[in-house]
DNA sequence: AAACTATCTGAACGTCCGTATAAAAAGTCA
DNA sequence: TGACTTTTTATACGGACGTTCAGATAGTTT
């Protein structure tokens, strides 16, 4: 993989343009995430990435690096942003004043739809490249590390809210609530399917529903007092 | 693949017993059940199954097809056998008279949870095989086929216990607890990463809170009247 | 312009894949 | 036993894979 640029900034030139490169480099990761999305880590060809960002073969491997390397930098890569909408819509219910496990739950859900749901064809690929990953206990070990922190601050809104609630169910609920939210993306033909009717277009369209489902399911583990 | 047996009783010989080629062919699909409940499809090799099943490579062709007809034959073979699970709980529910959310919930859950937590590990691999399969939803469209007539048996039960409820939301539901139940199942990992405890040894360990979050999660989705 | 670096191209490498098949072996049955 | 079928072996094929790299090109700096 290329290397950082060595003595000067690195991603602009003097002039501060883009550097011609690290366009390149995101175009490459671009059409990674939306290969990976739609077929799987295992399916993807290097070639196919190459096709998509129309790219030759080789560039793929000087801004991307591995196979490997690709997933994570495609995984990391836009992380931190989704963590900090949570975070934010934590702290804004928080701000509100009397919270409530619908709250908690609004605040991580919400956000994720959001994103599968934005006009952003790249963000829509990303939250479904999610649902893929995270379905798949066993893609790298290191995926979960980047998304555990976030999921511990939610769980830790819980017990404060449940404090009589034990860590196993804590952590179950989360867990439950999460393959909820990705089935969502994930399934909507599965759920057209089986309704008669179409699919509703945007994940947003099931907020209420979702919201309602895991908010009832986890009042329902988590005793009251 | 090999063609059935023209003229004669399929798989036994004259004598009663079970033809060699039968057992071969099952050893084979015990082995390609546990690679793709593992690794899932792309990334499991056709080589992987026959060393698996301790056959040379020529064998599993022979007794499987192609790659795709395996992975059929596999989903296929068992589910007939859940299916009945499920409907006979279903029919136990029913004749105890009164029913509820929960009766029904308990009678789709816990047949699934039950075979995954049985000691038999092939029926342990084909829970997990559904668990990765059922999570993406492109994986081959005639899967779903198999698994949606008895969903909508489901789906029926929850109607004429909530006759007031939409196509969508009963769908909704029922897709919600779908991804609850196998993400127990293909997740324990993550809870109890999450949890800093060990993983409950067994899914069935699980129930109660599975059963609680989805009774709570649908009663709140679906309004009583 | 010359020297230098960053980026890109095109071709190649060795490996493993799914599948096919001829021939050997094992089993069945008259 | 000998004819016949079923099953297994061993090998091969063409293709696609991930990765590498020498060399061409474009851009930057001196």
């Amino acid at each position: 993989m290329r290397q950082p640029t060595s003595d000067k900034e690195n991603f602009r030139n003097t002039d501060g343009r883009i550097a011609r490169g690290e366009a390149t480099r995101q175009r490459v990761l671009d059409a990674a995430e939306r290969c990976f999305a739609s077929d799987g880590f295992e399916a993807v060809t290097i070639r196919q990435i190459a096709r998509t960002a129309e790219v030759t073969l080789g560039v793929v491997s000087f801004h991307g690096g591995s196979k490997e390397d690709l997933f994570k930098t495609v995984l990391a890569r836009r992380v931190a942003t989704l963590d900090d909408l949570r975070k934010a819509a934590l702290a804004e219910v928080r701000a509100r004043g009397e919270m409530t496990i619908r709250d908690v739950v609004d605040a991580y859900l919400t956000p994720y739809l959001d994103i599968a749901s934005r006009g952003d064809p790249q963000w829509r690929a990303y939250a479904q490249f999610i649902a893929r990953v995270a379905s798949n206990d066993d893609y790298f070990p290191e995926v979960r590390e980047l998304y555990d922190p976030t999921a511990r601050i939610f769980i830790a809104e819980f017990q404060r809210l449940r404090p009589g609630a034990s860590a196993e169910a804590l952590a179950t609920v989360l867990t439950l609530t999460v393959a909820s939210m990705l089935s969502i993306v994930a399934s909507r033909a599965r759920i057209a399917g089986l309704s008669g009717s179409d699919a509703i277009d945007q994940p947003m369209g099931y907020r209420a529903m979702l919201i309602d489902f895991c908010t009832g399911g986890i009042e329902m583990v988590l005793p009251s007092d």
